[in-house]
DNA sequence: CAACCTTTGAAGTCA
DNA sequence: TGACTTCAAAGGTTG
């Protein structure tokens, strides 16, 4: 039933191709995490060197603009726990169109609704913004909150702490002391997954979805159509959140958690040279190409 | 009940 | 150094 309903919907998306945007596409950027990336053979300053430097460098007016490979703003550690990114961005004027849906989208969720044209006035500020992540506070040594980070989760993998439970001894510390295990510390979620966190509850009440690999899809579709202004916003939480995991955990490695999920990568590429194989809904979806990074074309 | 699906980005491994 | 791999979240689905 669901499969019929989402691929109705995916023929009404195909009645609506995007419009020939010839001469009003911008020169394409690269995403504003490779724009942050140092050049070849200039030194950058460690995430833990500059947080502890004297004289962090402060951010460009501009970074959109620049090519930066200095951590955006001034570490600031006060701002983990009443974290606002003040008047920063601004409202987009132009989508990208996306790729075809691996996942045909919910007719109450066509693209019309993925992307609303803005209703505010161009230049109208957004709204200020607020992650609970950083704002609920997270256990900064000395902070009197002194709160577990929700990084900590049980050998068991899954995440049991709740965003308004930070004041209590979680479960998985608690799990983890039963079982005499040691906690998994988490890798700390980049900037897509902090943006994900945030717009997943309010994907799923506008399109009534509750698959995830459906509702990721739409999110990154939408992070494609966000501005530079509105990415760098979680750029910016995600690097305090590598800033913060490393004050919490100075030892933690990624590689402590590598390998420990089961490895597919290897088999899956076979299949996907192979046929393919079945995805969610029990389909053959076939992959799409990765749409072009900011190539903006004009609201329909 | 573990693994899969799906997304992007960070960081790991390997040649 | 570049290419490739893994894991972060999420929850329904699959085997």
């Amino acid at each position: 039933m669901y499969k019929e309903t989402v691929y109705s919907a995916f023929n009404l998306l195909m009645h609506y191709p995007p419009t020939s945007g010839a001469g009003q596409h911008p020169q394409p950027q690269p995403p504003l995490h490779k724009a942050n990336q140092p050049p070849h053979g200039v030194p950058q300053l460690s995430l833990y060197e500059h947080f502890n430097s004297p004289h962090p460098t402060p951010a460009p007016a501009d970074i959109s603009q620049k090519q930066v490979h200095r951590p955006l703003q001034t570490p600031d550690l006060s701002g983990f726990y009443s974290l606002t990114s003040g008047s920063m961005g601004q409202l987009p004027h132009t989508v990208s169109w996306p790729s075809p849906p691996l996942y045909p989208l919910s007719p109450s969720c066509g693209y019309r609704q993925h992307f609303p044209a803005p209703t505010a006035a161009p230049g109208a500020p957004y709204p200020r913004f607020t992650h609970p992540s950083l704002m609920l506070g997270s256990g900064v040594p000395g902070h009197p909150a002194a709160i577990p980070h929700p990084a900590i989760v049980p050998p068991s993998g899954k995440q049991e702490l709740q965003p308004f439970d930070r004041n209590l001894k979680t479960q998985a510390e608690s799990k983890a002391e039963k079982e005499g295990k040691k906690p998994t510390i988490k890798k700390p979620l980049n900037a897509f997954m902090l943006y994900m966190k945030e717009m997943r509850a309010k994907v799923i009440a506008e399109c009534t979805l509750k698959e995830s690999a459906a509702i990721n899809q739409i999110l990154g579709r939408r992070w494609h159509a966000l501005s530079r202004e509105e990415q760098a916003k979680y750029y910016e939480l995600a690097r305090k959140e590598r800033q913060l995991h490393m004050q919490l955990y100075p030892g933690w490695s990624a590689r402590d958690n590598y390998g420990k999920k089961k490895r597919r990568s290897r088999e899956k590429h076979q299949e996907s040279t192979t046929g393919g194989k079945r995805n969610a809904f029990g389909t053959y979806p076939e992959k799409a190409a990765a749409p072009a990074p900011f190539l903006p074309m004009t609201v329909l």
